[in-house]
DNA sequence: TACTAACCGAGACGGTACGTCGGGTCTTACT
DNA sequence: AGTAAGACCCGACGTACCGTCTCGGTTAGTA
């Protein structure tokens, strides 16, 4: 994987349509029957491929499943920015009511879960993601945080790195061990919190 | 699983050497090969079992590791409370500092990180989670998250549950995700950010 | 494969039906597409047999072949005797046209040929070979030519076994080889010449 | 195969060390390996030559064998003619011995067996043998005969096709079906059982 | 002397089959 | 009835080769 850039160098011979056909067909079964009933084999048949064109270029079907995941980020362009209507309050509460709806959708929901099982079991896999996936999704929202607290309405002395975890580990974890409902009175209820703190004043 | 409750009636022939060497098992196993590649095949010739067994009580091998896990659990009998010094602040930033410790030892680590893949896919399985497992530790931390409630140290309006999350779920989801590394600083950082807010003041 | 003796001992539990289903499939397959295209692949699918049953029970396909062809001459009873009109020269020549007309017709050659070649390849297929299907067969050319002998139309001196190659030898050495065509010109000539020697007197 | 002929005109680019390459490595693989062992894509690395320069020439492995075969042949000139000591009685013996000893040295008796197999499943090759390696022999052979009839030691109605068949068949045939030893007290057997005959007197 | 076409080594490709592993079911014999 | 053992059918694994197909780079013969 990772074969979208020194690529030119070491697989000249590459097929190109190949490797499309296989990221579409790991992308359409991973939503079909999940993450540990997807088989190489049925990928490369989907893809009407060689098992062998798959081996040779990915080493577990994590990894291609990553690939796909690239790819499909790369086809959307540029990370689109988060909202910024001046309130970081309001900007914060949409957007985590937006990454619920869509945790909420199977659509979603299944790739994703397939990927965050790829990666807790996958050192090698989980660099990856963190390099080309986490990174660029973290830099949007630090943008926003930034901007916020340029404006002054986040502390000065704000580590925004830990600001991000705090905003999205809670709902990213409640969904992952599925431990309660994901809606906006939760999302709510974490930014009031996070923004003004659990500490009696 | 959890079959030593209201089951008892139909399953009193039921070989408890078999129950415990298979439990054992799986938990050795999961250690030693992962997930993935623990096999139902493997726990029974290492139990020294028929597969059937193990097929005839457990409907899959995510249910026999997360019985094997609620075994360990009640080994160590009641779950210890939370420390509690009368100072919130220490006292979460000391837990948390263990229990990042804790996710940085593979004795520990592997062993969960199965049994969150197993849950991530699986809702029965997370139902159960949620039961015998979440649960009473989500009670043990609301218990001390209670006691400084009550002394006046956090929000009196303060929906204990949301706290949690927040507190717990940044490290656990950077564990998952292995988004960065696990220590006091980072832990001390989110208690820092979490008990004051991030909202400039 | 000599699964036929021995075998209630060690394998009490083995399928009888799957064993018939396979010697079955092999016999078909080899006839329909030769030895070499011949696959276990193929024999198990059209068995309706699991792979590893197989491979469980023969070391090689030429095996499975090998009792196939021992299951068939079990089927069919003890092995006739040779004629014996009490003239040798026009027995063996009928024999050896009936044998020449049968290594002409394809369902029978094709599937000797592959036996031929499975032995040929293989040492221990060919002792086998050797024990259960070509000393029974000899014993049946043996017993024609003792009663020749002892009536006084073969050399009292001959011995049996090189009378038997001398007789059959040639005959099927052209049909391995495709020396030549399979016809009672052929055969009539073999027995003359073998019978009265080729030294002028 | 036999590209060395009429087939001069399409072939004049061909190479040359490529065509000794691949036939060597093929001689040497199937001592290594075996003829079913043998594949194209180990002759080809070997050779250090492309698969395609090997499929762009022959038809098939067995054809590349043959080739290989044809070779070696040419390399030892003009076939030696048999002995002729004036006694065809001890110089069949002495060829028929010397022959047993080959057919039991691995060195011939490996790469024979792989042509006998390859002839043995192929027509064409089977015509090709005939020609090229099949019909030298057996002029040589015939020349030996030839002799010994013209001065009256053979049957002067003898059909010398038919005496060759006698007196190597039956050796060739316990070689290929391994159905016993190939030694001297055989070979002595057969040839005076065939000049004398096995009838009674 | 350059042109150009075939040949060459290399190796990716879509496939088929290999021999193995493990899934989940079923049967046998023992406790 | 539950159990250890293990055969069974099945599906997938990851590998080896099949025969075909580019890809650049020689290497002849022709112009």
């Amino acid at each position: 994987m990772k074969e979208t850039d020194g690529r030119s160098a070491d697989a000249r011979r590459r097929s190109e349509s190949s490797r499309l056909a296989i990221l579409e067909s790991a992308t359409d079964l991973v939503r079909e029957v999940g993450y540990e009933k997807m088989t190489i084999e049925a990928i490369a048949a989907r893809a009407g491929v060689g098992k062998q064109t798959i081996y040779r270029w990915w080493p577990s079907k994590g990894a291609v499943l990553f690939d796909s995941f690239v790819a499909m980020n790369e086809k959307g362009a540029e990370l689109a920015a988060l909202p910024d209507t001046g309130d970081i309050e309001s900007d914060l509460k949409a957007v985590l009511a937006a990454t619920a709806d869509e945790l909420n959708d199977p659509m979603y929901d299944v790739p994703m879960r397939a990927l965050n099982t790829a990666i807790s079991n996958d050192d090698t896999l989980a660099a990856q993601y963190a390099e080309w996936l986490e990174t660029p999704m973290r830099e949007v929202k630090r943008r926003r945080l930034q901007a916020a607290q340029d404006a002054g309405q986040l502390s000065p002395a704000l580590d925004l790195d830990i600001a991000i975890d705090l905003i999205w580990g809670p709902l990213l974890n409640r969904w992952l061990q599925r431990s309660g409902p994901l809606n906006s009175t939760y999302t709510n209820g974490i930014v009031d919190s996070v923004l003004d703190g659990i500490r009696a004043r």
